[in-house]
DNA sequence: GCGCTTTGATTTTTT
DNA sequence: ATCAAAGCGC
């Protein structure tokens, strides 16, 4: 007893807690048992989370290894490991730190052979799915032109996330559509047994099916994760909710962080009210608010509050902050998007030119993707550095899906889907078409072996009305993946990648010469150095977890910190990041709230909740912009402001104009740099610009230390550029000498 | 089996 | 306006 306090105390002194305000220590220091941390936006919550885990380590003596942190994203994990690693050292090795589904995956791996899972299962994504689907309806002779493959998946995702299987559905089901839904469900899931593939949702339903079905492997892994704790709770869909609660059930030492205003996720069932009745499922908990705001300025935060004041389905906080007023938040209304994309660029500009802030300071947030565009072409115009967050997906771009086929076929080779994309995508496929493919799949299903081999026993011994040339073409598949396969028991894991992109061809067939080919090429190989971190072991040991890491990983998107570039992304993907400058453009009816969640009051609030996650990504300056009329899907409307800056008081409101910079009282530095004083362009010069080729400048004048050079280009009209930005080129360097 | 034309849909996307 | 998937002809 005393050895075991003596270790106690000893350890605690090995835990420097950091400063934390004493709701942060309350929360952090809160006794093991259920703890509801419900943290405002820029509250510091995951600051929290992360010192309430070295603190139960630390001054509780808790081993790292009865440690569970549950996140959303991989980026989440890795920040939160990161952390760690910097308060504990290399105890926090032994934590387990990951995403839901990361998590879920190593579960199944590990105990999914009680349920009857290979632990070399494949992780289907969201078009493998729909292919699957798609083959199921064939199967079950339903037309796609009836009842389209998507809609059917959704109703499969949505019993899914329900907890609901296909024996349970079809009881249920009362109309004609939802038989045949049930059925399909039913198809589909046989394939997924057959592909021995998961879909994402299976990585929680399967766990919390290997928990109810297997008490004793339950009650292992509630006694090795005795403390479990999750970020982003109010997240969380049912699925997560019971695996949460089967998995705490018996020590029920559970700590959820949430902000019940932030939950923007709805549509991906994400259900609120998890968080909402915490309390309820935990009549014990303690529950503790982190009320002070780090982040915004006082005008920003008062804007987020008013804004979200008028949702019913909250969790009432008092945020406050001690940060200055700020200066007011700017309001704008444009002619249009390409006048809004204008205003945007031009602000951006003039803060840059100003020095008040870096580019990498500013984001500009809009309701859907296909708002960038006008953005992108007047940040090009103006010749402004910029990111897209989140447009591109590394793992869905087509040349690392097809390698990942080439590589799941291997691992698996009941791996239909990838087999067939291998087929149908790459060089390897050469010479079989539909026709052959169809029959390879009838063949498969008579002899029910897998695909490969139904391609070796047609090529070896098909009907003889097969075409010589289509018999050698399935042979060479056939000779591939044997190949392949016996090699992966002697190759390190990068060296099976090279010589499968060697052998199948895929390499020359890749590198067509175009700029294009090059550039996926080095995507791939981008791929291979993921691989490389698997190099160690032959790859046949080290290919199941790779596969199944990078399905699970999407964020090639991670931002890059150089500074240098400016942000655009959706306000879904803002959330979680904060930065000195946010301007949030199409603030308008119809786009946010979006028309789709219009009519149903739920999703009202969810579009409000939106808002209030953009506004509140802000720290210093805020621009709220709208435009009078928009054109969507090539027709052009009259545009009423979002019902949302109504909410906003007036007083904190500034209506900026445009062209001219608003002023930034309060943040304007004094310019030690004067900036440009002498004029380098001049009416008749003959320029040349990144985009826009060749033109004549008509007019040119100081502005801010900055030279405004207004250019004719033939066939694009005439722009206003500024020189510091534009890169303008001088094409007659004669003529400006004489200057 | 491949390439061109038509058709239809088009919010958000942590995994 | 735009893009992908399906449809159709060679």
């Amino acid at each position: 007893m005393l050895r075991g306090k003596m270790a106690r105390s000893s350890q605690m002194s090995q835990f420097a807690i950091p400063d934390l305000n004493p709701e942060q220590m309350a929360a952090v220091s809160a006794p093991p048992g259920p703890v509801l941390i419900v943290a405002g936006p820029g509250s510091g919550k995951t600051r929290v989370l992360t010192a309430r885990v070295a603190y139960l380590i630390a001054n509780l003596g808790i081993p790292p290894w009865q440690i569970m942190a549950v996140t959303f994203t991989n980026k989440a994990a890795r920040e939160m490991k990161e952390r760690l690693q910097k308060l504990l050292g290399t105890d926090a090795e032994r934590i387990t730190v990951g995403t839901f589904h990361a998590i879920g995956a190593g579960i199944l791996r590990r105990y999914g052979e009680a349920i009857g899972l290979s632990p070399h299962f494949a992780i289907y994504d969201e078009s493998d799915q729909l292919a699957l689907v798609k083959q199921a309806m064939a199967e079950l002779g339903l037309d796609e032109k009836r009842v389209s493959a998507r809609s059917i998946l959704n109703g499969i995702s949505n019993a899914k996330a329900k907890y609901i299987t296909p024996d349970r559905l079809r009881l249920r089901a009362t109309t004609p559509w939802e038989q045949r839904l049930a059925q399909v469900y039913d198809k589909y899931e046989e394939l997924l047994q057959q592909n021995n593939a998961l879909d994402f949702d299976d990585l929680l339903l399967r766990c919390v099916q290997l928990f109810e079905l297997n008490p004793t492997v339950l009650e292992q892994l509630q006694d090795r994760y005795r403390h479990v704790l999750v970020d982003e709770y109010q997240d969380t869909d049912h699925l997560q909710y019971l695996f949460l609660r089967h998995l705490a059930a018996r020590h029920r030492n559970i700590t959820v962080v949430g902000d019940p205003d932030q939950s923007i996720f709805r549509w991906r069932h994400a259900e609120i009210r998890n968080i909402l009745r915490f309390q309820e499922d935990y009549p014990d908990a303690l529950v503790f608010k982190l009320e002070e705001n780090y982040r915004s300025t006082k005008r920003i935060l008062e804007a987020a509050l008013a804004v979200i004041r008028a949702n019913r389905m909250r969790i009432e906080k008092q945020l406050w902050t001690r940060n200055p007023e700020g200066p007011p938040i700017f309001l704008f209304e444009a002619a249009d998007e390409r006048d809004e994309a204008d205003f945007v660029s031009s602000q951006v500009a003039g803060l840059l030119s100003r020095k008040e802030c870096r580019p990498g300071d500013i984001a500009v947030m809009y309701r859907v993707n296909a708002q960038s565009r006008a953005l992108e072409e007047a940040f090009i115009r103006y010749g402004l550095k910029y990111h897209l967050v989140g447009a591109i997906r590394f793992y869905e771009r087509k040349e690392i899906k097809d390698v990942i086929a080439f590589l799941r076929v291997i691992d698996n080779p009941f791996d239909s889907l990838s087999l067939e994309r291998v087929v149908t995508n790459s060089p390897v496929g050469q010479g079989i078409g539909a026709r052959t493919w169809e029959n390879v799949l009838h063949w498969s299903q008579t002899t029910s072996t897998h695909l490969l081999e139904a391609c070796r026993q047609l090529a070896e011994s098909g009907p003889k009305g097969l075409a010589g040339r289509t018999r050698q073409a399935l042979r060479s598949i056939v000779e591939l993946f044997d190949r392949l396969k016996a090699l992966a028991d002697s190759l390190s894991l990068p060296e099976l990648i090279d010589k499968t992109l060697e052998l199948s061809g895929y390499r020359d067939w890749l590198r067509d010469g175009t700029e294009e080919g090059e550039e996926r090429w080095q995507n791939v190989q981008e791929l291979r150095t993921v691989a490389q971190d698997y190099g160690g072991v032959p790859a046949s040991q080290a290919l199941s977890l790779f596969l199944q890491n990078l399905s699970l990983i999407s964020d090639a998107d991670t931002i890059r910190e150089s500074g240098e570039t400016s942000f655009m992304m959706t306000l879904h993907s803002a959330k979680g990041l904060e930065f000195p400058v946010v301007f949030i453009v199409g603030l308008e009816e119809g786009l946010l709230p979006h028309s789709r969640s219009m009519d149903d009051i739920e999703e009202l609030e969810e579009e409000r909740r939106l808002f209030y996650v953009g506004v509140t990504r802000a720290k210093r300056l805020l621009y709220l912009v709208y435009a009078a009329r928009r054109t969507i899907y090539g027709y052009t409307e009259p545009s009423a402001p979002s019902r949302f800056l109504a909410d906003i008081p007036k007083n904190l409101l500034h209506r900026a104009a445009f062209p001219s910079s608003p002023q930034l009282a309060g943040f304007k530095k004094e310019a030690d740099d004067p900036g440009l004083q002498t004029l380098t362009f001049r009416p008749g010069d003959r320029v040349a610009h990144r985009t826009f080729g060749e033109g004549t400048v008509t007019a040119a004048r100081l502005v801010n230390g900055d030279e405004e050079v207004t250019v004719l280009f033939p066939g694009r009209g005439q722009k206003v550029l500024l020189a510091r930005y534009a890169n303008l080129v001088h094409l007659d360097p004669e003529r400006n000498k004489i200057l």
